[in-house]
DNA sequence: GTCGATCCCTAACAACGTTAGTTTGAGCCT
DNA sequence: AGGCTCAAACTAACGTTGTTAGGGATCGAC
């Protein structure tokens, strides 16, 4: 049963979105494949070279939409949002790809993608290096904090009463730390940060 | 030869720095501390739970030195870099942290003082939390890039290289962005991204 | 029809986290 | 002093992990 690349990659993402990456090991993803775990050894050179192929893929779709002319603003948030989106599309994305250091031809159109539309805004070459940087490393942070808190499903409920029990003993006007971090509404948190680093850089832009 | 919780943790760190995370095993953690490893299961009801108490004492001396009357910039900055001089104290501290779903007294601090500075700065209490855990998870973000880009030491030079000449193979305009991405002056590029967040966050003020 | 490339196999190794069950040793009570 | 308690360690072992060594099978091309 002969078996590419490509396919490897594409069954680790599922068995990844199943058993997460504490279960992701070589027999299991040579099992869901119907061949023996020193079989993958053909195809890659060891695990790591696994994880960096799927960590590579993930950012295949990312600023796809954006053109040399897309307003700054426009190519930051779309950068962000589909980044976040491809760590949110398969379970712990975020920390395959926060384990890899991938030198791809992604990567590198993803980042020029950034800093040319900041450069073209108007920042000098080493601000739209280091803003662009900072988007990216946000999204990262946000993603790996919002996957691992989503990650641990039935202790959250538990960990939450602890949580609120601590904050009354300790820090009982704290009270609304306690919500903020237990808040779920993902979604608009991330929107906020971003605003506000559109709305940092919006700040450096030379005066029109 | 008596052991106590605390001298694992500290232990664990120093094994930590010079083996990496791969390298923290229970059994070179035992036998550096002249004990056998099911007997770290004393202490601890399994390695998870070793790492979480280690990403508590990491976050145990950020904001030590503010006041509740301090400016809330002064805040901000000062938890950011806090906070990435604590992940960076030790060697892959933060994927170590990230690694971690703490609920601790300290985390509790930490955010607790960020949010109510940004309240009483002038934000309305659920923009101060959002406003807090973007910084946070920026500092998070940045430094496991970081401790990922200097933990590669020897082959920094061959993907260096490797990426210059996939740049100018496909994207020739790009030579900034690979500059960018192997820039090593961390502690500019963070002071950047700390400084746009700041911008953002002050934009959000109310005028005074 | 054989030859090289491609893809997969079995067998095995050392190391990992963890569990079970047992033993040591200090400190306190009587 | 003698004995009880319980914290803190021990030995032995289990199942699983990533990985290596070395050997077959399948296949298109000449």
């Amino acid at each position: 049963m002969r078996i590419q690349r490509e396919q490897v990659v594409a069954a680790a993402w599922a068995l990844l979105d199943e058993a997460g990456l504490e279960g992701l090991t070589m027999r299991v993803l040579a099992k869901a494949l119907s061949i023996q775990a020193p079989s993958l050894y053909w195809h890659f050179p060891g695990k790591q070279a696994l994880l960096d192929a799927m960590a590579d893929t993930l950012i295949h779709d990312v600023a796809r939409t954006l053109t040399a002319d897309s307003p700054w603003e426009r190519v930051v948030r779309t950068v962000a949002k589909d980044l976040r989106r491809a760590f949110l599309q398969h379970r712990d994305g975020a920390r395959v790809y926060a384990g890899t250091f991938v030198v791809s031809e992604h990567t590198l159109r993803v980042s020029d993608t950034l800093i040319g539309s900041l450069g073209r805004a108007g920042l000098k070459p080493q601000e739209a290096s280091w803003a662009a940087f900072t988007v990216l490393d946000y999204v990262l942070g946000f993603t790996i904090e919002e996957q691992g808190f989503t990650a641990q499903g039935e202790e959250t409920a538990e960990r939450a009463g602890a949580l609120r029990e601590l904050a009354r003993a300790r820090y009982p006007h704290a009270a609304g730390a306690v919500e903020a971090i237990l808040d779920r509404d993902f979604d608009r948190r991330f929107a906020f940060g971003l605003d506000l680093l559109v709305a940092g850089i919006r700040a450096r832009l030379p005066a029109k």
